[in-house]
RNA sequence: GGCUGAGUGGCAGAGUGGUUAUGCAGCGGACUGCAACUCCGUUAACAUCGGUUCGAUUCCGUUCUCAGCCUCCA
């Protein structure tokens, strides 16, 4: 049995699928305007983390994740990059694409897109104006966020304590300073479609409520996403999903909510608007997928992660000194043993970190149950697409001088022995002399 | 100001009302031509002040500090 913090509760809870026979999970994913960076990752692996524990357990899982392709922030990156939107979108989902592979991310059963969806948000925030829950004004369509009484029920907020509008403008034609965007006009030169109100484009928090509607059907079992993404865009979300359905209870548009916290660079979060960001591709250099991975992986999906050079490098001592047990043992396929202890760690709020000190302990324990466990970790850390095979002709360059490395050493060069030491050091292959065999892997 | 979360050894990080994980790094040793790998041993921690208790890092409360959200954000 999966235990689950549930941000709506503020509890940890059991997990009780809807239909047993088909979890179905939503989470919030990208906004094609720019490469990813680390800490975005992060949320994409701790999504990724709990759809292969999913998977693990039940028979099917349905994951949606959206990739929102219309949004002023596209709209400013393609003025800048001087392309078309949809060329900006398409090469940065094709990056994202890229980066999560890398990552051993996979794919969402469904990653539906934003702008094939206009039609039926327009139908959307129909039936929102017919149920007096949005409003027109000056062009645009505003959710009407006192029609919904239970409005910031996920993050807590009583919204006449928030500080509204002090750090933004708020705009006159709003009745009430908390109301959002459904719809807003585009002029010519921005991208726009028919609608009702005039040509124009949606809002950012639409697209999830119309698009788990459709794909997944309300309610759904799971809702997930960064911790920034609670309020408004989750609370957001609920308002309309709910104001839909003249339902107030939160639960009838998903039941558990799933939040990850943040990556940290300096104690403080890494944004793009604060410029702080590390990219994937900054990384790749020095790191292997699997290696970030598990960096990524080595704090709870809740706690922050301090972000550092020295957290990488740890984790790849880790996960090369673990590699190296791990090929003693020949795995047909990778499976999820909720029984192991790594898998009892998961199955535990997704407890990562413990399930790490689990597979460590157990390596040089001589379990048993080893096997099992291998399986499991693997299937959880391991899934980076990265080519890890070896060229044949460098692997037979490399076993070459490793002979004549022997050879000299037999023959008590040990000066020759070094200095091919020191050229395969140079190759990045690192030698290990172990019961009289030489043993090498490629860092 | 409102809401949320967090403070554990050099670093990362679980966990527990009493026996003080684990990994990396450090130190000592075995092995080795030397390295490396592996193994053995070892140092070191639970923010503050109170309370409950026979006993608290663990429960309750105070204080302090830090981070996130209240604008786009993973």
């Amino acid at each position: 049995m999966l235990k689950i913090y549930n941000t709506l509760t503020k509890k940890k809870e059991s997990f009780v699928p809807i239909d047993e026979n088909n979890v179905r999970y939503y989470s919030c994913g990208p906004t094609v305007y720019n490469n990813i960076h680390i800490g975005n990752a992060r949320a994409f692996v701790c999504a990724d983390l709990l759809a292969k524990v999913l998977r693990g357990i039940y028979k099917k899982v349905t994951f949606v994740s959206n990739i929102t392709d219309i949004d002023d922030k596209i709209i400013e990156a393609s003025a800048e990059e001087k392309i078309s939107i949809k060329e900006l979108s398409k090469r940065y989902f094709e990056q994202y694409k890229r980066d999560t592979k890398f990552l051993g991310i996979d794919d969402p059963d469904n990653q539906p897109f934003a702008t094939d969806f206009i039609k039926e948000m327009i139908d959307f925030i129909n039936v929102l104006i017919d149920k007096d829950a949005a409003y027109v004004a000056n062009g645009n369509v505003l959710f009407r966020v006192k029609s919904f009484k239970n409005y910031g029920v996920l993050s807590d907020r009583i919204i006449q304590e928030q500080d509204s509008g002090s750090r933004v403008d708020v705009e006159t034609y709003k009745e009430d300073p908390n109301d959002f965007t459904l719809w807003k006009p585009s002029t010519n030169d921005e991208p726009g479609w028919d609608s009702p109100w005039g040509l124009g484009r949606p809002g950012w928090h639409l697209e999830c409520s119309v698009m788990s509607e459709i794909v997944l059907g309300v309610p759904f079992d799971i809702h997930g996403g960064g911790n920034d993404l609670k309020f408004p865009h989750h609370d957001n979300e609920i308002a309309q999903t709910c104001a839909y359905h003249s339902n107030e209870s939160a639960e009838s548009f998903a039941k558990y909510w799933f939040h990850n916290g943040f990556l940290n660079l300096d104690n403080e979060k890494m944004s793009k608007s604060l410029g702080n960001v590390v990219y994937i591709d900054d990384l790749k250099k020095n790191f292997k997928g699997n290696e970030i991975r598990l960096a990524l992986l080595s704090s709870h999906y809740r706690q922050p992660i301090p972000w550092s050079l020295e957290l990488l490098e740890q984790s790849k001592n880790i996960y090369q000194k673990l590699n190296r047990e791990f090929k003693k043992y020949n795995l047909k396929e990778l499976k999820f043993y909720k029984d192991s202890k790594v898998g009892k760690a998961l199955l535990d709020d997704l407890n990562t970190p413990l399930a790490i000190r689990e597979m460590q302990r157990l390596v040089s324990s001589n379990d048993s149950y080893l096997e099992e466990n291998i399986s499991t970790f693997k299937y959880i850390f391991e899934g980076s697409d990265q080519d890890l095979s070896i060229d044949k002709k460098l692997s037979n360059e490399i076993e070459k001088l490793i002979e004549e490395r022997n050879n000299a050493r037999n023959n008590n060069d040990y000066e020759k022995a070094d200095k091919i030491r020191d050229k395969l050091s140079k190759m990045n292959v690192k030698i290990n002399d172990v019961n009289g065999k030489t043993e090498w892997e490629i860092l």
